[in-house]
DNA sequence: GCCAACGTTGGC
DNA sequence: GCCAACGTTGGC
C-alpha cells in the first residue's frame, strides 16, 4: 500500500498506532480492499514520490473496508459528490503499525532484482496505490530485512 | 520540474 | 460505445 510521505509516512502510523486508509480513489485498489483483504493480513508500507522510493515497513489490515468519510465532506481533497452516504462509492480499511525496516527495500533494488520481475510493484507504468503481494515476493523481502 | 503511463470524463 | 482531451500518478 502506497503513501507519499509528505502526506503520511510509517513514522506517522508508527505514532498514530492504528489509522483509516484514507483517500484511495481508484476501482481497483479499492476493490482489492473490498475483496482480497481480511483482518489480520499483512501489507507493505510503500513511500512514493519521496526522496527513498521502497518498502518502509509492516502493517496489519485491521479491519475489514467500509466506507471512507472522507469522501463525504467538502472541505476534503479526497470529496466525491457523485458519491452517497446510502451507496458509497470509496472505501477504507483501517491499518495497524506492525514495524519499520531499519533499511528501506529501495525500488530500484527490486527492479534489478530477476526474484521480483514478476511483482506487480516492479511492472512499468504501475500507479495502482494498493497492489496485491505473491507470498514468494513477500517471504524474499523479509530475507532480505534479516527476518525469514 | 519533466513527462510517460494511466484512468476518467464527456461530446458525439 | 468510441475516443480525444484532460487530470493524476509517480519515477526519474
Amino acid at each position: 500500500m502506497k503513501s507519499e510521505p509528505s502526506c503520511y509516512s510509517i513514522d506517522d502510523l508508527a505514532r498514530d498506532g492504528v489509522e483509516p486508509w484514507d483517500g484511495v480513489r481508484n476501482y481497483q485498489a479499492r476493490n482489492l480492499m473490498r475483496d482480497d483483504m481480511q483482518v489480520g493480513d499483512i501489507a507493505f508500507f510503500y513511500h512514493s514520490n519521496a526522496k527513498e522510493i521502497g518498502i518502509v515497513g509492516l502493517m496489519t489490515i485491521a479491519s475489514a473496508a467500509y466506507p471512507d468519510p472522507t469522501q463525504f465532506d467538502k472541505q476534503e481533497d479526497h470529496y466525491d459528490p457523485k458519491s452517497t452516504k446510502e451507496n458509497p462509492r470509496w472505501l477504507l480499511v483501517d491499518v495497524k503499525f506492525k514495524q519499520k525496516f531499519t533499511d528501506i527495500i529501495p525500488l530500484a533494488v527490486l527492479k534489478n532484482d530477476p526474484a521480483f520481475a514478476d511483482m506487480a510493484l516492479t511492472q512499468k507504468g504501475m500507479r495502482l496505490s494498493v497492489q496485491p503481494v505473491k507470498e514468494k515476493h513477500y517471504k524474499k523481502i523479509m530475507k532480505m530485512v534479516g527476518q525469514s
